[in-house]
DNA sequence: CATTGATCTGAACGCTGGTTCAGTTAATAT
DNA sequence: ATATTAACTGAACCAGCGTTCAGATCAATG
C-alpha cells in the first residue's frame, strides 16, 4: 500500500468512538445523529462508515466492551476466600471501575432497548454472567455462616443496584472521595449482609 | 354547546396518554414517532393535537404526574413515630407504589434529558423533595439511635436505589408474591441500617 | 330539520434522518 | 516523477419526522 496504514485512522476511530459515547449518555442515542458526531470529530458524516457499518453498531460496540471488560477485570482480580473479605473486595472493585466510566454505565442500562433483538441478547448475557458471579458470592457466605440474608437472589439485586447507583450521584469533586466512598459502602454492605461486627 | 362536551374526548385523551406511555417506556421518548402513538389510539396523527400542544407535553405530563401522584400519596401516609416501624412503612409503600407502574417508573428514570430545561427543572425539584423525605427519615433514627449507619446520605440515595432497582426484575407472576417482597425488603433494609433484631 | 361545534381526517409543509457514492486529497512506495 | 490507495468530502437519495389546517363528520340542541 502506498500510505502507511491508518495514518488518520488510529485517531479517527477512537475519536469517534469517544465522540458517540458522549453524546449518547447525554443526549440519548435515538436522539443523536450521525452528522452530530462526525461534527465532533471534525470529519463529515460519510466518513464515519469508514469506522463502522452503521449507527447501531456504533452503539453495540461501547456497550460489549464495556460488559466485556467488566467482566475480564474481575476475573483477572485475586479474590480471598473470605466472605466477608470477598465482599469488601467487590464493592472496591465495583465502585471503582463504575466510579471511571460514568457515561459506559449510563447507556449500558439506559440505551439496551435501542439495540436490535440479537445484539441485546448477547448484552444480557453478559450482564447475567456478572450478576451470577455477585449471586455465587452471596451463597457462599450464607453458606459458611458469614452473611445473613433474607433472600439471596434479592440481596444480589439490591446490592448492584444500590452500588450502581452511586454513578448518578457521585463527583469526584463532590464532599467526599472515592476512598471514603468505598469505605462507607463496605460498612453498609457489611451490615446489608448481616455481618457481625468483627471482634 | 351542540355536542355533549368531550363524548369522545374523555376516552381519547387518556388512551393517548396509555399509548403514549407504552411506547415511551418500550422505545424511549426520542424513538416513538407521533404517528405510532396515533395508530395505537385509532385516529390520525393529527388528531392528537387535540389532547397536547406539542410531543414534548405528552412526556411532561407523564412524569409531572407521576412524581405528583407519588408526593401526594406519601403526604397522605400515617407514617408511624418510631423510627423503625416508619421504615418499614417506608418499604412497603416504596415497593407497592412503583411495582404498580413500572412504565412510568421506566421512563422517569431514562427521560430526564429528553425534557426542556424548564421542564427536567421541575421534574428534579419534586424528585429531591421525595429524597428529602428519606433522608429526614433516616436522620430521625440515627440522631434517636435507632439506626447505625455509615453516612445518612449515602445510604437515603442507597435505599432508593436498591428499592427502586425492584422494577427492572419483579414480576407478578414470578417466584416471589408482593408481600414476600416487601416482606425481604424489609429485613434487609433493617439490617442496613443496622437496627437490632427486636427483642 | 337546520344549526352548532367538538372531533377527527387526509393531505400537505419544511426539514432532517441514516446512508451511499463518485470524486478529491495527500502520504507513501517505486 | 508517477502510481497507488487509505481517508475523506460534498452532494445527493428517499424515507420519515413533528406539526398545521381546511374541510368532513355527526351527536346533541333549539
Amino acid at each position: 500500500m502506498a500510505r502507511k496504514t491508518g495514518s488518520h485512522s488510529e485517531i479517527t476511530g477512537p475519536k469517534i468512538k469517544q465522540a458517540a459515547l458522549e453524546l449518547f449518555a447525554r443526549h440519548g442515542f435515538a436522539a443523536v445523529t450521525m452528522r452530530q458526531i462526525a461534527a465532533r470529530v471534525g470529519v463529515q458524516a460519510g466518513a464515519l462508515y469508514n469506522y463502522t457499518p452503521d449507527k447501531q453498531a456504533l452503539l453495540f460496540d461501547l456497550l460489549r466492551g464495556h460488559m466485556a471488560d467488566l467482566l475480564a477485570r474481575w476475573t483477572a482480580e485475586q479474590v480471598p476466600h473470605d466472605p466477608v473479605a470477598a465482599l469488601d473486595h467487590f464493592v472496591a472493585f465495583h465502585l471503582d471501575f463504575h466510579i471511571q466510566r460514568p457515561d459506559l454505565v449510563f447507556i449500558s442500562y439506559m440505551e439496551l432497548r435501542n439495540l436490535t433483538e440479537e445484539n441485546f441478547k448477547e448484552i444480557e448475557e453478559m450482564r447475567r454472567r456478572y450478576e451470577k458471579i455477585v449471586y455465587d458470592m452471596i451463597r457462599k457466605g450464607v453458606l459458611s455462616g458469614d452473611f445473613q440474608v433474607p433472600d439471596a437472589k434479592i440481596t444480589s439485586f439490591a446490592l448492584i443496584a444500590m452500588l450502581t447507583g452511586v454513578v448518578d450521584w457521585f463527583r469526584e469533586d463532590g464532599r467526599l472521595s472515592s476512598t471514603e466512598l468505598t469505605r462507607h459502602y463496605c460498612a453498609l454492605a457489611r451490615q446489608t449482609f448481616g455481618v457481625n461486627a468483627p471482634a
